[in-house]
This record gives C-alpha cells, structure tokens and sequence, in this order.
RNA sequence: GGGGGUGUGGUGGAGUGGUCAAUCACAACAGACUGUAAAUCUGUCGGCCGAUCGGCCUACGUAGGUUCGAAUCCUACCGCCCCCA
C-alpha cells in the first residue's frame, strides 16, 4: 500500500479525479490497472523531459500494474499542429518507421523489453471512415477545444486557428477509447488531450478514465522549459555518454534540482540533501553528480565515469580530449578554406571571424592571421573554441 | 459577397523611396573572467573576392511595373488576420 501512494508522489504533477481516489482503485481491483503513455515519432530523438513518464513508468510497472506505450504513428504521418503558427511537415510513412524503431530503442533504455505492450493508433484511427468521425466530433463541443490555452492565446493574438487542429485532441482521446483503458499518465502539457480521452472515453464507454499528469523540467527561475526541442535544446537519450554529461554541465545551474528530481531515481533524500549544500557549496559539483547520474542511467557506471573524466580534462584542465577527429590537409588551402573543409567554419566569411576573435589555435598556440597560410604536419592539433578539435592525418 | 489589415533574417519584431545586409530582443558563436560548455561582461552574427579601408553578388511572400534608385510606391497573384453580410 505504501509503494502504491508513493506512485503519486514524486514525478506527478496532479492526478484526476485526486490521489486518493487513484490509490483506492488500484487497491480495490482485482486486475491490474493499465496505464498508458503516449508518443508521436515526430523525430528520432526522446529527450529528458520525457524521461519523467518512462521513470514513473517504470515503477508503476515494479508496483504490479500493466503499461501501454502508444505510438502515435497515425497522428504523427498526418502532422502534429500543436506547435506554433506554421503547420509541420508531415512525415512519410518510412520516416515514422524509422523514429518508432528509434524510439523503441531509446524506451529500452528505462523499460526492460517485454515489461509493457506495445501499440499503434494507426491500427484504429487508419480504419474510421468520415462517418464514425462525425459521430466522434459530435461528443465535443467548440467551447471545449477553445478553452484549451494555447487555443486561447492564438484567437488573442489573432493568429490563425486551422480546423485540423480540433482534430488532434479528437484523435488523441480516441485512443482512450479504442484502448479501453484504465488510466493515461503523460506530461503536465498534455493535460488537456489527456482530458479529451476521459470526456470521450465516458460518453462511449462509461468508464472513468485516471488522467496522470507527470512535472516538466522547467527552470525554477524564468519558468521556461528546460528541454525545449523546438529550439534544438535538449539532451537526447541517443546521445553518447560524452555528449550527454557536456550538455548537461552546459545547463544553468538552476537546472540541476530538477533534472535530479524528475530525470534521475536517486532518493528524494538526496534531492533535499542537493538542494541544501546549493547554498555553501560549488554548484559545478552538484551539477557534475546530476550529470554522472544521468549519464549512468543510460550509459552505465563505466562511460559515466570516463565521460566525467574527459570532461574534467578537457574543460577544466585545458587538455585534449583521448580521440581526436583525423583530418587532411591539402597543401595551398589558406586558413579559412581548411577550417571550412574540416566543418570547423560555416564559410570563410564565418572562418576569418573565428581567427579574428583569437578562437582558433594550431597546437595550443593563437592563430592570428589569416592570409598566411597553415604550414600543417602530420600530428598538428587544430582547435576552435574550447570544445572542437582536429588532427592532421 | 463587401470592407480593412498583414507577409521581413533561426525565432520574435522594427523599418514605409536612397545613409538597409536591414534598429532591437532571444537563440547561436567567440573572447574575457570564473566555479563548468553556469552566471556576468565584451564582441561577432548572408555569401564571395581582395591582406582589416573596400568591391561584388544574393536577400525583405511570388511575379511584373514605376524610378537614376524599392524591403519601402503601383498592379496581379499567393498566404494569413479582423469586421460586416
């Protein structure tokens, strides 16, 4: 009973109809509940903010209960809306293809294989005929799509509402339906999709759906999300252990409580003992422990701690990295056209600034004009900025 | 169907005939400093060429036009927003 409220503790956001009600059901039945989780394959990468649904998963899973990954496989070849103004690409069916597999993946990171089914919307939603959507629509009304936020906001600001977009909640609680499910556990932001699926799934089938909504990493101080894929920031469960423990290290310090809340299992103990050593002690270490915690969670003790170690080395002391990327000089190619071959510039434009602003050195020294040429050997180190490096062949 | 707006760089958003490769903010990159690839401060931030001055090319929804000269004016088209019906 204890591990059971302790489901609702740690990495949950709110529960609906209430905790309590929740822990009673799970206790009361007979079965197993099944929860599910669903994700789009929009790309190939599942970062740390979804890494809270897989961890509370996961327990859920070791408390005796049954899990559901949905692939959002149909909703994600039509293209998903709910981003900003501009519509997305929809993606090709080989492309969704290729991120589920991606995906999987990176799910068996946290969820052993086996531990959870699998299943796909496109099995119910590819089937239904203009007919049986009609009929669907007919359960929600416009007032309720337009109270969603992000709906609001747009009418506010005059940006455009296309009517596909009613369409995705629709679709989205559908799979309640079509699952039959017991309850639904996803992201605070997916809050209002979740409660789509519980209206629909109580005007079809009569059953009380649990709506579990897991915390976002969001930055304490500015409010903003901390892994933000839109903006290419995030820590992708496909990273390498190295890059990983880098970006995590890159995060402002006021990441590190909640990546160790919500993106680690280490005891809430922990947290609190993190959260008071903040005050007295150097943040650099709490934030390297957070980031040797994660990296472990996917990569394993031993990449953790080589992955801190070249960090340490090349950041901190100032080294070079164990491996370098090898590359070719061609003899007559001035500066700026060999850091654009070796993809350390964009242009030679971009190339001849990075010499100007001193970020380019040849073994260790300042690299300061331009115009005369690299009088490269086999062995030179050619570094830009602090983290990029090449070595001649 | 009628009327009024609007469309700019990765994003937001200025600019309404030349001094605009385009204020500013965010993002990004670099340097300094540091405690790290944090924070802060400074700088850079379309491309090509000439050894920093300079020159050329491409760019402000699309296609034309007016003009010595257009992101800025005109026409058509495309997209979007609002109001009326």
């Amino acid at each position: 009973m204890a591990n059971i409220e302790a489901l609702f503790e740690r990495y949950v956001h709110t529960v609906i109809p209430s905790k309590e009600e929740a822990v009673r059901r799970i206790a009361s039945s007979r079965e197993p509940l099944t929860v599910y989780l669903g994700i789009d394959p929009t790309g190939p990468d599942i970062h740390l903010g979804h890494s809270t649904n897989l961890l509370w998963l996961r327990e859920w899973i070791a408390a005796g209960q049954k899990a559901v990954l949905l692939i959002g496989d149909f909703t994600a070849q039509i293209g998903d809306p709910t981003g900003k103004d501009a519509a997305r690409a929809s993606l090709t069916r080989a492309q969704v293809e290729e991120n589920m597999a991606s995906y999987l993946d990176q799910v068996h990171k946290i969820l052993a294989p086996g531990s959870f089914q699998i299943a796909y919307n496109s099995d119910w939603l590819g089937p239904m005929t203009f007919t049986d959507v009609v009929k669907l629509a007919s359960h929600i009304t416009v007032q309720q799509m337009i109270v969603r936020d992000m709906f609001q906001r747009r009418l506010e600001a005059g940006n455009p509402i296309h009517l596909h977009e009613f369409f995705y909640p629709l679709m989205q609680g559908y799979d309640s339906v079509a699952l039959n499910i017991d309850a639904e556990v996803g992201g605070n932001d997916q809050f209002f999709n979740m409660m789509m699926g519980r209206e629909l799934l109580q005007s079809l089938k009569h059953k009380d759906k649990l709506v579990i909504t897991t915390k976002l990493l969001e930055d304490p101080t500015t409010g903003k999300k901390i892994m933000n894929k839109s903006e290419g920031r995030y820590v992708s469960l496909r990273d390498s252990a190295e890059e990983m423990f880098g970006k995590i290290m890159a995060m402002p310090d006021s990441a590190i409580i909640p990546l160790l809340t919500y993106a680690t299992t280490v005891p809430l103990a922990r947290v609190t003992d993190a959260e008071r050593r903040l005050i007295s002690e150097n943040p650099k270490n709490i934030k390297q422990e957070v980031a040797r915690e994660i990296v472990t969670l996917y990569h394993g003790d031993v990449a953790a701690r080589d992955a801190q170690d070249s960090f340490e080395k090349i950041f901190t002391r100032g080294e070079l990295p164990e491996s370098i990327q090898e590359v070719s000089s061609v003899s007559g190619n001035s500066w700026p056209e060999s850091l654009v071959a070796w993809e350390l510039a964009e242009s030679k434009a971009a190339a001849k600034r990075l010499i100007e602003q001193g970020a380019v050195r040849l073994n260790g020294e300042k690299v300061t004009d331009w115009a005369t040429g690299p009088n490269l050997k086999s062995g030179d180190v050619i570094q830009v900025g602090s983290r990029e490096f090449r070595k001649v062949k």
